[in-house]
DNA sequence: ACTTTAGGTTAAATATTATTAACATAGAGT
DNA sequence: ACTCTATGTTAATAATATTTAACCTAAAGT
Protein backbone atom coordinates (compact mmCIF):
# COMPACT_ATOMS: atom_id res chain seq x y z
CA UNK A 1 0.00 0.00 0.00
CA UNK A 2 1.18 3.11 -1.06
CA UNK A 3 1.75 6.13 0.96
CA UNK A 4 -1.31 8.34 0.84
CA UNK A 5 -1.51 11.83 0.65
CA UNK A 6 -3.60 14.10 3.38
CA UNK A 7 -6.36 15.33 1.09
CA UNK A 8 -9.40 12.79 0.56
CA UNK A 9 -12.10 13.50 -1.84
CA UNK A 10 -15.24 11.89 -3.06
CA UNK A 11 -14.90 11.96 -6.47
CA UNK A 12 -15.87 7.71 -6.95
CA UNK A 13 -18.90 8.57 -5.52
CA UNK A 14 -19.65 11.78 -7.58
CA UNK A 15 -19.16 9.71 -10.96
CA UNK A 16 -21.58 7.04 -9.85
CA UNK A 17 -23.95 10.13 -8.89
CA UNK A 18 -23.54 11.50 -12.50
CA UNK A 19 -24.79 8.12 -14.90
CA UNK A 20 -22.04 5.76 -13.87
CA UNK A 21 -19.41 8.04 -15.36
CA UNK A 22 -16.07 5.92 -15.75
CA UNK A 23 -12.83 6.97 -15.10
CA UNK A 24 -11.55 6.90 -18.63
CA UNK A 25 -14.98 9.80 -19.34
CA UNK A 26 -13.62 11.58 -16.67
CA UNK A 27 -10.47 12.09 -17.42
CA UNK A 28 -11.40 13.30 -21.16
CA UNK A 29 -13.41 16.03 -19.76
CA UNK A 30 -10.68 17.02 -17.48
CA UNK A 31 -7.95 16.37 -20.51
CA UNK A 32 -6.29 14.53 -18.07
CA UNK A 33 -5.02 10.73 -18.52
CA UNK A 34 -7.14 7.40 -17.00
CA UNK A 35 -4.43 7.21 -14.67
CA UNK A 36 -3.97 10.68 -13.38
CA UNK A 37 -8.00 9.71 -12.08
CA UNK A 38 -6.90 7.33 -10.55
CA UNK A 39 -3.98 7.96 -8.59
CA UNK A 40 -5.92 11.33 -7.49
CA UNK A 41 -8.92 8.87 -6.56
CA UNK A 42 -6.97 6.72 -4.44
CA UNK A 43 -5.02 9.61 -2.97
CA UNK A 44 -2.05 9.25 -4.44
CA UNK A 45 -1.17 12.40 -5.04
CA UNK A 46 -3.72 15.71 -4.66
CA UNK A 47 -4.32 16.86 -7.89
CA UNK A 48 -3.40 20.83 -9.06
CA UNK A 49 -5.20 23.66 -8.17
CA UNK A 50 -6.38 24.01 -11.84
CA UNK A 51 -7.78 19.79 -12.26
CA UNK A 52 -9.68 20.49 -9.16
CA UNK A 53 -11.76 23.40 -10.73
CA UNK A 54 -12.50 21.58 -13.10
CA UNK A 55 -13.64 18.38 -11.20
CA UNK A 56 -15.45 21.07 -9.33
CA UNK A 57 -17.20 22.32 -12.40
CA UNK A 58 -18.06 18.94 -14.01
CA UNK A 59 -19.88 17.58 -10.79
CA UNK A 60 -21.57 20.81 -9.86
CA UNK A 61 -19.79 21.10 -6.46
CA UNK A 62 -17.77 23.67 -4.50
CA UNK A 63 -13.82 22.67 -3.86
CA UNK A 64 -14.90 22.00 -0.48
CA UNK A 65 -17.57 19.58 -1.08
CA UNK A 66 -15.44 17.39 -3.12
CA UNK A 67 -11.94 17.57 -1.15
CA UNK A 68 -11.33 17.59 2.54
CA UNK A 69 -8.42 18.35 4.39
CA UNK A 70 -7.34 15.94 6.83
CA UNK A 71 -5.17 17.18 9.85
CA UNK A 72 -2.08 15.11 10.85
CA UNK B 1 5.17 40.70 -17.21
CA UNK B 2 5.32 37.27 -16.72
CA UNK B 3 2.27 34.72 -17.79
CA UNK B 4 -0.76 34.46 -15.27
CA UNK B 5 -2.26 31.61 -14.53
CA UNK B 6 -6.39 31.45 -15.05
CA UNK B 7 -6.64 30.64 -11.14
CA UNK B 8 -7.43 34.10 -9.39
CA UNK B 9 -7.38 34.60 -5.39
CA UNK B 10 -7.16 38.09 -2.92
CA UNK B 11 -4.53 36.92 -0.32
CA UNK B 12 -3.28 39.76 -0.38
CA UNK B 13 -6.32 41.66 0.45
CA UNK B 14 -7.06 38.84 3.24
CA UNK B 15 -3.06 39.24 4.88
CA UNK B 16 -4.29 43.03 5.46
CA UNK B 17 -7.59 42.25 6.82
CA UNK B 18 -5.77 40.16 9.04
CA UNK B 19 -3.63 42.34 11.06
CA UNK B 20 -1.38 43.79 8.08
CA UNK B 21 -0.09 40.15 8.19
CA UNK B 22 2.97 40.40 5.93
CA UNK B 23 4.10 37.77 3.17
CA UNK B 24 6.96 36.27 5.83
CA UNK B 25 4.49 35.48 8.00
CA UNK B 26 2.12 33.93 5.98
CA UNK B 27 4.87 31.75 4.16
CA UNK B 28 5.82 31.02 8.27
CA UNK B 29 2.51 29.83 8.78
CA UNK B 30 2.08 28.17 5.72
CA UNK B 31 5.34 25.95 5.74
CA UNK B 32 6.25 27.85 2.63
CA UNK B 33 8.80 30.39 1.33
CA UNK B 34 8.46 34.72 1.27
CA UNK B 35 8.99 33.61 -2.55
CA UNK B 36 6.51 31.07 -3.28
CA UNK B 37 3.56 33.78 -1.50
CA UNK B 38 4.57 36.42 -3.46
CA UNK B 39 4.70 34.01 -6.97
CA UNK B 40 1.86 32.74 -5.73
CA UNK B 41 -0.21 36.12 -5.25
CA UNK B 42 0.94 37.43 -8.35
CA UNK B 43 -0.32 34.05 -10.36
CA UNK B 44 2.76 33.05 -11.53
CA UNK B 45 1.32 29.54 -10.74
CA UNK B 46 -1.07 28.16 -8.45
CA UNK B 47 -0.67 26.31 -5.53
CA UNK B 48 -0.82 22.86 -4.49
CA UNK B 49 -4.06 21.88 -3.55
CA UNK B 50 -2.29 21.34 -0.11
CA UNK B 51 -0.78 24.70 0.58
CA UNK B 52 -4.81 26.18 -0.65
CA UNK B 53 -6.00 24.30 2.35
CA UNK B 54 -3.96 25.73 4.47
CA UNK B 55 -4.68 29.33 3.44
CA UNK B 56 -8.22 28.64 3.67
CA UNK B 57 -8.00 27.45 7.41
CA UNK B 58 -5.68 30.86 7.94
CA UNK B 59 -8.07 32.90 6.47
CA UNK B 60 -10.93 30.94 7.92
CA UNK B 61 -12.99 31.28 4.44
CA UNK B 62 -13.93 28.54 2.05
CA UNK B 63 -11.28 27.75 -1.23
CA UNK B 64 -14.26 29.19 -3.76
CA UNK B 65 -14.04 32.21 -1.19
CA UNK B 66 -10.18 32.80 -2.23
CA UNK B 67 -9.79 30.98 -4.99
CA UNK B 68 -11.60 31.94 -8.12
CA UNK B 69 -11.15 29.81 -11.65
CA UNK B 70 -10.99 32.19 -14.76
CA UNK B 71 -12.35 30.24 -18.14
CA UNK B 72 -10.19 31.24 -20.88
C1' DA C 1 -13.97 -20.07 -23.78
C1' DC C 2 -13.46 -15.62 -25.70
C1' DT C 3 -13.70 -10.67 -25.85
C1' DT C 4 -14.50 -6.27 -24.01
C1' DT C 5 -14.61 -2.87 -20.43
C1' DA C 6 -13.32 -0.80 -15.99
C1' DG C 7 -10.01 -0.34 -12.95
C1' DG C 8 -5.42 -1.16 -10.29
C1' DT C 9 -0.47 -0.67 -10.64
C1' DT C 10 4.33 0.27 -12.11
C1' DA C 11 8.43 2.51 -14.31
C1' DA C 12 10.42 6.09 -16.79
C1' DA C 13 10.02 10.57 -18.75
C1' DT C 14 8.27 15.36 -18.78
C1' DA C 15 5.91 19.46 -16.81
C1' DT C 16 4.86 22.18 -13.08
C1' DT C 17 5.42 23.84 -8.38
C1' DA C 18 8.42 25.09 -4.63
C1' DT C 19 13.00 26.18 -2.61
C1' DT C 20 17.10 28.85 -1.97
C1' DA C 21 20.06 32.62 -2.54
C1' DA C 22 20.88 36.80 -4.41
C1' DC C 23 19.98 41.47 -5.81
C1' DA C 24 16.69 45.36 -6.59
C1' DT C 25 13.29 49.12 -5.30
C1' DA C 26 10.19 51.91 -2.57
C1' DG C 27 8.51 53.72 1.77
C1' DA C 28 8.79 54.72 6.71
C1' DG C 29 11.35 56.12 10.49
C1' DT C 30 15.46 57.95 12.60
C1' DA D 1 21.55 60.52 4.19
C1' DC D 2 21.01 56.17 6.49
C1' DT D 3 18.68 52.04 7.93
C1' DC D 4 14.99 49.00 8.30
C1' DT D 5 11.08 46.42 6.41
C1' DA D 6 8.17 44.67 2.82
C1' DT D 7 8.00 43.29 -1.60
C1' DG D 8 9.36 42.20 -6.52
C1' DT D 9 12.30 39.43 -9.39
C1' DT D 10 15.57 36.09 -11.38
C1' DA D 11 18.39 31.80 -11.94
C1' DA D 12 19.40 27.31 -10.60
C1' DT D 13 17.94 23.38 -8.24
C1' DA D 14 14.75 20.10 -5.81
C1' DA D 15 10.31 18.14 -5.16
C1' DT D 16 5.93 16.86 -6.81
C1' DA D 17 2.23 16.22 -10.37
C1' DT D 18 1.19 14.33 -14.71
C1' DT D 19 1.97 11.63 -18.89
C1' DT D 20 2.73 7.55 -21.48
C1' DA D 21 3.07 2.81 -22.12
C1' DA D 22 2.71 -1.48 -20.37
C1' DC D 23 0.86 -5.40 -17.84
C1' DC D 24 -2.57 -7.38 -14.65
C1' DT D 25 -7.12 -8.76 -12.59
C1' DA D 26 -12.16 -9.06 -12.28
C1' DA D 27 -16.70 -8.81 -14.10
C1' DA D 28 -20.06 -8.82 -17.88
C1' DG D 29 -21.62 -10.09 -22.43
C1' DT D 30 -21.47 -13.04 -26.35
Amino acid sequence: MAKQIPIDNNIKTLRFLTGEMTQQELAEQLGVTRQTVAAIEQRKYSPSLEVAFKISKIFGKSLNEIFTYEES
